[in-house]
DNA sequence: CATTTCTCCTGTTAGC
DNA sequence: TGCTAACAGGAGAAAT
């Protein structure tokens, strides 16, 4: 599931190929992956746009076209967005293709079909629900001890639940919510205003760092990641639990459990969490 | 408002 | 070997 560090990758990866370039054509194989507007006034908009700018809020990934218009993109499930050369694409999933004035064109790619795509006037961002009300991001200045003790503070919800709420912390995802409360010794299903300061701090310091290593380690390929240049990232290689049930806690060798919290599959050692 | 459950979506995999 | 059912989960809507 791409999550923070894994779109931040794409991001990092396409940059330099897309940006300054125009969008000289555009293939929609699957319309109704557009949200807004029309998949026929979506590709008005965009066309012959030039691309100024790729940034990243949450896991959503903003396109700033010429004309004070933005490109929102977000993977969902199984999206894929990379560089390709035209003429050598071969993807049976692939779903919208932009072309580029270069002999490059971007790939947009979705087995599940999840994905969503809006063209906005700059103005009229906060009409895409989620992107405006995204909660401060990890490894970010916001992002305090402080501030999760006053979030967590007059909540009884499951700890994981809250994790993953976008509006209260933007970019988590399923894996590296159950990574962070494995690495910050926590039950993902302690309600979140039980949690005393000590875990406040250690939950904080674990979102950090599992960020920061997912980045190092160019995302987590656990099925269908691509990053930008549709390559699998590294990360699944230092999971402590998420895919692991009945494997081996790397820090104390009990049995990794599956749970189901929230509707999420949720991975913890119930020897290290509590 | 807070919290939980439901829905979408389809390729992959487990099991009979 | 082949078919069916379970499974994966982000985010918004609906329900509690
Ligand atoms: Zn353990």
């Amino acid at each position: 599931m791409p999550e923070l560090p894994e779109v931040e990758t794409i991001r990092r990866n396409l940059e330099s190929h897309i940006v300054d370039k125009q969008i000289t054509a555009v293939d929609i194989f699957l319309p109704r992956l557009v949200k807004w507007p029309s998949a026929d006034e979506f590709r008005a908009r965009v066309l012959k746009k030039k691309i100024n700018r790729l940034e990243r809020k949450g896991k959503y990934l903003l396109l700033r076209l010429q004309g004070d218009i933005t490109l929102i993109i977000h993977l969902r499930m199984t999206g894929q967005l990379y560089i390709a050369e035209a003429g050598h694409v071969t993807d049976r999933f692939e779903r919208i293709r932009l072309h580029l004035d270069s002999e490059e064109v971007l790939v947009y790619s979705d087995a599940r079909t999840l994905g969503t795509w809006y063209v906005m006037p700059d103005h009229e961002l906060g009409r895409v629900h989620g992107l405006e009300s995204l909660g401060p991001e990890p490894l970010s200045e916001p992002f305090t001890v402080s501030y999760l003790a006053a979030i967590f503070r007059s909540r009884t919800g499951k700890i994981k639940s809250l994790l993953l709420n976008q509006e209260l912390i933007g970019g988590l995802g399923n894996i590296y919510a159950d990574e962070s409360l494995a690495l910050a010794g926590i039950y993902p299903e302690r309600p979140a205003n039980s949690l005393n300061s000590d875990e406040l701090e250690a939950l904080h310091q674990a979102i950090n760092t599992v960020i920061s290593q997912a980045l190092q380690n160019a995302g987590t390929t656990f099925r269908d990641y691509r990053n930008g240049y549709r390559q699998e990232g590294h990360n699944q290689h230092h999971l402590r639990v998420y895919g692991r049930k009945g494997q081996a806690c790397p820090i104390c060798g009990s049995t990794i459990v599956r749970i189901e919290t929230a509707g999420r599959g949720t991975h913890y050692c119930p020897q290290c969490q509590h």
